[in-house]
DNA sequence: ACCTGAACACCGTTCAAGT
DNA sequence: ACCTGAACACCGTTCAAGT
C-alpha cells in the first residue's frame, strides 16, 4: 500500500511486448551474453517446458544475471518470441529455396517437393519446435506467426503461377488451405509426441494430400495455349533458379 | 525461510494435475458452485485469455472465494482441462453421430458428411476452442487430446470399413492422417483469426481435400467380388443407424 | 459438507549501485 | 556500455477457522 497507484496501473496494462532486443549490443561482450542468453533459453526449454521456464533460470544458465537478459529483452515473452522467430525463419528460408527450385516443374512434382522441404525442416529441429509452439500463444506471437506464413505462402504462389499447362482459379486460397494443413498436420502430430512410425507415414500421406488437393484445385488448359511456354520454362527454372 | 525445505520441495515436484474435480459435489449447493466456477472459466477465458485468468479472478466471477475452488480442482490445469474436456466431448459426440448416420455411404459422401460435422461443430464454439488450445498446453493436456482423438478416429475407421466397393490397405494411418489434417487446419485458421471469407473457402477446400485424400487412399474392388454385398450395406444403413 | 480469506512461496520485473 | 542482485508486486495454493 505504498508505491499503489502507479505500479498497480502498469502491472495492469502492461509495457506492449517487443519481439526486438530493447536495447542493441554493440560491444563484443555484450553481443557474445545476448547468444548466450538465447542458447540457454533454448537449452532450458527442451529441458522443462515452457511451463517451468523462468527468467531467473535461463539468466542463470546463461551465466548472466536477470537484469541482465532484461537489458535486452523486455520481458520473458519477448525473449521467447525472438527464440521462435529465428526457429520459424529457418523453416522459411528452407521453403523459399525449395519453391525457387521448383519453378516451372508439373504441379505434381511442386506438391512433392515443397511438400518434402517443410517437413523435412520441421523435422530437422521437431523437440525445440514443440516447445516453441507451446509459447506461442500470446497475441504477439500471432504476428510473428503471421509473418512467416505470408512469407512462405507467397512463395508458394509465386511457384505454383510457373507450373506448365495449368490454371489456379484461385491460387491464394489453394496456397493458404494446403500450407495450413501440412503445417497444422505436422505440429498436431509432433505435440502428440506421435511414433517415428506415425511420423514416416504422415510424411508420406501429405505428400499425397497435397498431390491431391492442388490438381484437383487447377484447371488445365490445352497445350497449344499461349499461356505457357512464351519461353520454355523448365529449362530456364533448371538452370536459372539456385 | 522457515518452512523451508518441505514446501520447497513441494514446489518442485507438484502435485500431479487432475482433471476430476478432488471432491464431489453431494450437496445441491455445491453442485451449482462446480457449474458456477466452470461458467466462469469460460466467461474469464473469453475476456482475458489464458494468460490473464487468476483463479482469484474465477472466483470472484463465480462468486465464491479461492477456497472454495481448490477445494473442486486441485489447481488451476485442473480446471482448464476440465472445460476443455467439455468442449472436445462436444466435438467428439458430433462425430460419432456424423460416423454413425454414413455407414455404408461411398468414400465421397462420408469424407463429405464428417468433414462438415467436424467443421460446424467446431465453428460453433470457435472463440471458445481458440481460448482453450491455448491452455492445452500441459502434459496432462496431451492426455486429453489423446482420448478424444482416439475417439474421433476409432468412429472413423468402423464408418470406412463399411465403404461399400473399396477397401483401405490401412484404414488406421489413413484416417490419423485425414483427421489431423483437417483438425491442425481449422486449429491454424482459427487461431490466426481468420476472416469468415477465408473460413468460408477453407471449409470448401477442406471437403475437397477429404475426398481427394480417402478417395486415393483406398482400393476399388470389383463389383462381383464377394467382399461387398453379404447384405445391402446401403440399405441397412439408410434404416438402422440413428 | 461446505465455505472463507489471510498467509506463504515463487516468479516476473525494476532500479540503484557498481565496473 | 554493460552488469549485478536485493526489493517489490502479483499470483497460485494452503489451511485454520468458520457455518
Amino acid at each position: 500500500m505504498k508505491k499503489t497507484s502507479v505500479s498497480r496501473l502498469r502491472s495492469v496494462f502492461p509495457a506492449r511486448t517487443l519481439v526486438k532486443p530493447r536495447k542493441t549490443p554493440v560491444q563484443s561482450r555484450s553481443t557474445e551474453t545476448v547468444r548466450a542468453i538465447k542458447q540457454a533459453t533454448i537449452q532450458v526449454l527442451l529441458e522443462t517446458g515452457v511451463g517451468r521456464l523462468t527468467t531467473t533460470r535461463v539468466a542463470q544458465r546463461a551465466g548472466v544475471s536477470v537484469g541482465t537478459l532484461y537489458q535486452y529483452y523486455p520481458n520473458k515473452n519477448a525473449l521467447l518470441h525472438a527464440v521462435l522467430k529465428e526457429h520459424l525463419s529457418f523453416i522459411a528460408a528452407a521453403m523459399e529455396r525449395a519453391c525457387a527450385a521448383s519453378r516451372g516443374s508439373s504441379v505434381e512434382q511442386m506438391a512433392r517437393t515443397v511438400t518434402l522441404a517443410f517437413i523435412d525442416a520441421k523435422l530437422r529441429s521437431a523437440r525445440e519446435s514443440v516447445a516453441l509452439y507451446a509459447a506461442a500463444q500470446s497475441g504477439d506471437a500471432q504476428t510473428i506467426l503471421t509473418g512467416v506464413r505470408k512469407r512462405i505462402t507467397t512463395a508458394l504462389v509465386e511457384m505454383l503461377k510457373t507450373a506448365p499447362g495449368v490454371r489456379f482459379p484461385d491460387v491464394e486460397t489453394t496456397v493458404l488451405v494446403c500450407y495450413t494443413a501440412i503445417a497444422g498436420t505436422m505440429r498436431e502430430v509432433l505435440e502428440a509426441g506421435a511414433s517415428s512410425a506415425l511420423v514416416a507415414a504422415t510424411r508420406r500421406e501429405l505428400v499425397l494430400l497435397a498431390e491431391g488437393h492442388l490438381t484437383k484445385a487447377c484447371r488445365v488448359i490445352d497445350t497449344a495455349n499461349q499461356q505457357i511456354r512464351k519461353d520454355n520454362w523448365l529449362q530456364t527454372a533448371a538452370g536459372g533458379y539456385s
